[in-house]
DNA sequence: AATGAATGAGAGTTCATTCAT
DNA sequence: AATGAATGAACTCTCATTCAT
């Protein structure tokens, strides 16, 4: 055990600390569900006093909110990664579907968060007020993707955006739920999609 | 009145108790999630000791079980409303939709549940052994309309079966998921589904 | 320890319980103060876990409130030991101070908590619900005392018996108030309201 | 406006903020009882860390006894807003009687705060230190104006000073408890104590 | 003189489960 | 088949206090 050990040390300041709560909670929601997530094993994991956490998360229902708020970030961060312009409808679609699998690989906590906030959004208005729009922007974004396809001639003329948008993230979010394993389904679904929507000459 | 009256008297059969409990436990369910269903609930709702309660279903854990097996002889009893004979994939599909519709303005709760259960799955094996194949099946159901469409011309020929329903079913639960008010989103995502799965003449 | 010790027994019946529970409390209050009152404690010396404690009473506010009806039904014992007919009001006035001074010996833990609930009272509707009643009824007792007094001739015409009564009440609990060995001013405090309302030959 | 301004500066002196901690204090204890008197509300409402509260004044122990010798400086002052000289003993009786109003209208925290720390002194040496002497005290000035009385004649002469001032200061302050709408009925009582009290010629 | 961060001890409350009857 | 009473274990949250800066 090292002098630099990564979070277990005293004193950190307050934003820090609200990171480390954050990621701690989130590692126990992939792993108990957000119904087993529970103040002391975060406070635990983070390498501090309940007391501790109450300071810097006055609540429970605040707690929640901030791995909502957390979540957010980490899905606008990774909208951001790929350049969108000069790219044809069906480009981008094949470039959404390319990210949403290296979501897959690379944060599989991340969708598992999602579906479990979403789930719980229904019945916490906090919560919604983050999640919600969360789903909507993703949502609008496949809707934007297909109009600009039927724009550039990539997709069919006769598509409805808002009804293909959400077909799709229906059926990513779906092709997630299957197991983790579904990666070769992904595959299967993605080409499917592309042949149910593109031009035919 | 029949002799077999199922919940007249103080003391029920076995049997009754159960369907009782169990019928409670999906109220809450869907009132207060999976998360909030409390024992104490229940056997209050059905009008019974929380001991009587763990005499006819000795942990929750069994409970849940019991849950997620009334929800499969529901969804048996409806999968078996309508013949399905004599139809090509088209109008088998026309179907699987009127029912979906039928059974989100008449039992709503039924969606809900599954949704948890299914949600549930991932961390509880006996419910997953419930759930999971429900699940299965129903894309199971859809992948046959798929093929039996494909054979009887009313398809695309170069349809994947199996991609092609968990797009299905993946946009049916997001569109449940989306709020109780999206019946007129449901009729464009069926127009989508359609136009994109049928035989371009 | 024998068989038959007096309150560590289990499966008692609820009315005992509560009693018990009561009992207790009371005890906590006299030593601690309502402040210092925790439920915990109660359970401790009731004999029964904490779960058990709240099983009977729901809260601890309605403990606070079962510790106030006690009061309330040892106050009413109280003031039906000794028959009040065929006395005048001088007479009624001795026996009322001779019964305070037989709580102050026999139950002196009866004032202490009368004391604090009342102080609770201000801050708490349920504990006000009960305390002030009570309150106002031994002020009440005190003012018809003297308007017999004054119809029978053993107190001043010129009584104003509502002030007469406050004055008789607020000197009573001051005395209590004072330190429990105040018993010889308690005396001279009986004597000089004596010569303070009797008539003048 | 004055050097010693007591509360501009970002950086008060010692004493300054002892008087502010005091203040808040009392204003706390009017609001929800000692019993609900918080550090951590104290320093919000001084406008300072928790931390630099506890700088100031060690403990909560300390700061219960600040708050008791603040009132204790204030009634001393006010003890000495009326000259005493040259006045009879019902005078001097009238006096105090209209001091009282006066207090219950311009303080009225004063006795709130005095009831308080009163009964905690019960448990509590070093307010117990502060409190009684002040009741006695009280009550000592109470007893002089009955032996006043007796000498120049306004009083009965055959009056038991003591007995006759714990009366005094027991109505007093049953009348202040009874409610903050019992003026008219202070009156009263200051009517009654003065046909007891009083020489009949 | 002041503060953000940290903490131990403990508060009331909840819950699935069990026991005796 | 049913129930009132009991329980252990856990939960979120609070508070006065301390430490490092």
């Amino acid at each position: 055990m090292t002098l630099d050990q990564p979070s277990a040390g005293k004193r950190e300041s307050g934003g820090d600390r609200r990171i480390a709560i954050a990621l701690a909670a989130r590692q126990i929601i992939v792993e108990k569900g957000l119904e087993g997530l529970r103040t002391r094993d975060i406070a635990d994991r983070v390498g501090i006093n309940i007391a501790t956490l109450h300071y810097h998360v006055p609540s429970k229902e605040a707690l929640v909110a901030l791995v909502a708020e957390s979540l957010r970030l980490d899905f606008q961060a990774q909208a951001l990664r790929h350049p969108r312009e000069g790219r044809n409808g069906l480009e981008l679609l094949h470039l959404e579907f390319e990210d949403f699998r290296e979501t897959v690989v690379d944060m599989p906590e991340l969708i598992i968060i999602l579906t479990e906030l979403v789930e719980r959004a229904r019945r916490d208005v906090a919560v919604a007020g983050i999640m919600l729009p969360m789903r909507d922007f993703w949502r609008e974004q496949f809707a934007d993707i297909f109009r600009r396809g039927m724009a550039d001639g990539s997709f069919r003329p006769d598509l409805d955006p808002e009804a293909a948008a959400l077909i799709t993230t229906g059926a990513l979010s779906d092709c997630w739920r299957q197991s983790k394993e579904a990666l070769p389904l992904l595959d299967r679904v993605q080409a499917e999609l592309e042949r149910a929507f593109i031009r035919k000459s």
